[in-house]
DNA sequence: ACTAATGTTCTTTTAATCGGAACTTAACTT
DNA sequence: AAGTTAAGTTCCGATTAAAAGAACATTAGT
């Protein structure tokens, strides 16, 4: 039986089986996919695949081109999707502040929001600097720790918590080349700082500076970052990044302070 | 008292139950929602309820706040949603056509995908003009025909497909103020001109200009728009802005001809 | 501390889904 | 043009995931 990796049968296998095909057609976005495409991509059998799609087609979370029959990711997917990153209210300001990171620091800003345990890229501009440093895409993920908008992220959780997690997720973090150890002495590093820092741990001669976003009880849930090639990042650039950050985050905790539906109201009355 | 309004006991259950909570997870994407409320605006079962976003949690289309409990759309949607217009290998194209679109024109430019019966706004463009006409949203949907890019997509499909829509699907087009016969009309128009333009009829005080792009077939997969108030829609700028827009698709079938993976290939070679 | 509302975990019952096989249709080969 | 392979669709009974109610635990509100 096709299962190369198990066939998952978990508790919310209708759910799970969802995800897998909307993962299929995501990695064949541009030309689409057959039904047996589907089939052979996601170890489910046809009758499933078949009629999974049907259901998926019918609520719009998949569209089938008439012409071709092939499947692609439905567009209701983008009314979620732009919903999905105005939690706490946060992405009607930070596009403003995203503008004039990227037009002051010439380079990439990065805008994350924390995510179960992970960090995901959200938003992003490019800055004049023609050498780009676009190491994330929207909707890209990262194990907590890893990258400077993680990494400060990972560091302004509850002390526990970020016990918890540099121990349980090892695994996640396993192709990044960044062990328990130096994890943990990066996390130290940027309490202390109240900064990340990242050069070159991920990807060779990229560097970044991170901070992170905080609501009412301190805890981390977003997260603002600046990337450039390690050349451009110097000891007293990394400084003034940091400072643009830090006026910018606090702009933004003083604009939705004003908004009584943030969670971010009380932090800096 | 589950089914205030029919539990939808339809064939794709669970389809249509992730569906319906994601929904109204997006309406209130800002604060997020309690179990409870969730229950309450769908109108399933709280057992139900639980066991669903847990499972939508599990697999990233819902997150839940470990602060509030409060559940929110699930980020997993922002990759998904971010390859779901890649379709045909448009979206690299379009961008920049948008950017030129908008700044020669100084208005609001919309591209928008045909999905099944309905015209999708995919990407927007603002542009200099003070007055915005920001009458779509990205992800937001209208019936075919409804809209000047719409109109411009349902003018673009095979004849007897035009008068299936026009007969089929009066009721989603309702609200809007145009009956069979004007619809009728406005295609028959949109075909001979060789560009949709809407001045009023949805929206009064707005004029729009819309041109589709089509597949090898001759038939309309997304469409290209520029959106103003009427003053500004004079008889000369109509017909400049569908020059514009003439180039700007010609520019795209050109490019998009040199990629073997796209249904425009065969189109201008 | 008391009360009300919210969230979680049970168990039984129901019916939606799975997966194989048979069938139809389309595409490709010689 | 006939033969052959692959793709897509429909049908069926067995399986098991999900529904629903109630009991229990937890949190918030007074």
């Amino acid at each position: 039986m096709t299962g190369s990796d198990a066939t998952e049968k978990g508790e919310h296998q209708n759910i799970a089986r969802t995800r897998t095909i909307l993962d299929a057609l995501a990695e064949s976005a541009g030309q689409g996919l057959r039904l047996t495409d589907v089939v052979r991509r996601t170890g489910l059998g046809k009758t499933s695949c078949h009629r999974a799609l049907a259901g998926l087609v019918a609520h719009g979370l998949a569209d089938q081109d008439e012409e071709s029959g092939h499947f692609f990711l439905g567009l209701r997917l983008l009314g979620w999707a732009a919903r999905s990153t105005r939690r706490y209210g946060l992405s009607r300001f930070i596009a403003p502040c995203l503008d004039r990171l990227a037009q002051m620091s010439e380079d990439t800003v990065y805008f994350s929001l924390l995510s179960g345990n992970e960090a995901v890229c959200v938003d992003r501009r490019e800055g004049a600097y023609p050498i780009k440093t676009l190491t994330l895409g929207i909707g890209d993920r990262r194990p907590l720790g890893i990258g400077s908008g993680s990494l400060a992220l990972l560091a302004a959780q509850p002390k526990e918590r970020v016990e918890t997690i540099i121990r349980t997720h090892t695994t996640e973090r396993q192709r990044y080349a960044i062990d328990d150890v130096a994890l943990r002495r990066k996390v130290k590093e940027t309490q202390e700082v109240g900064y990340a820092l990242i050069d070159g741990e991920i990807i060779p001669g990229m560097a970044a500076v991170g901070m992170a976003l905080r609501d009412a009880q301190g805890r981390g849930i977003a997260a603002l970052s600046v990337a450039a090639i390690s050349q451009r990042m110097t000891t007293e650039r990394r400084a003034s990044i940091a400072d643009l950050l830090q006026e910018e985050i606090a702009r933004i905790e003083c604009e939705a302070g004003a908004h009584l539906d943030s969670p971010l109201a009380t932090l800096r009355t």
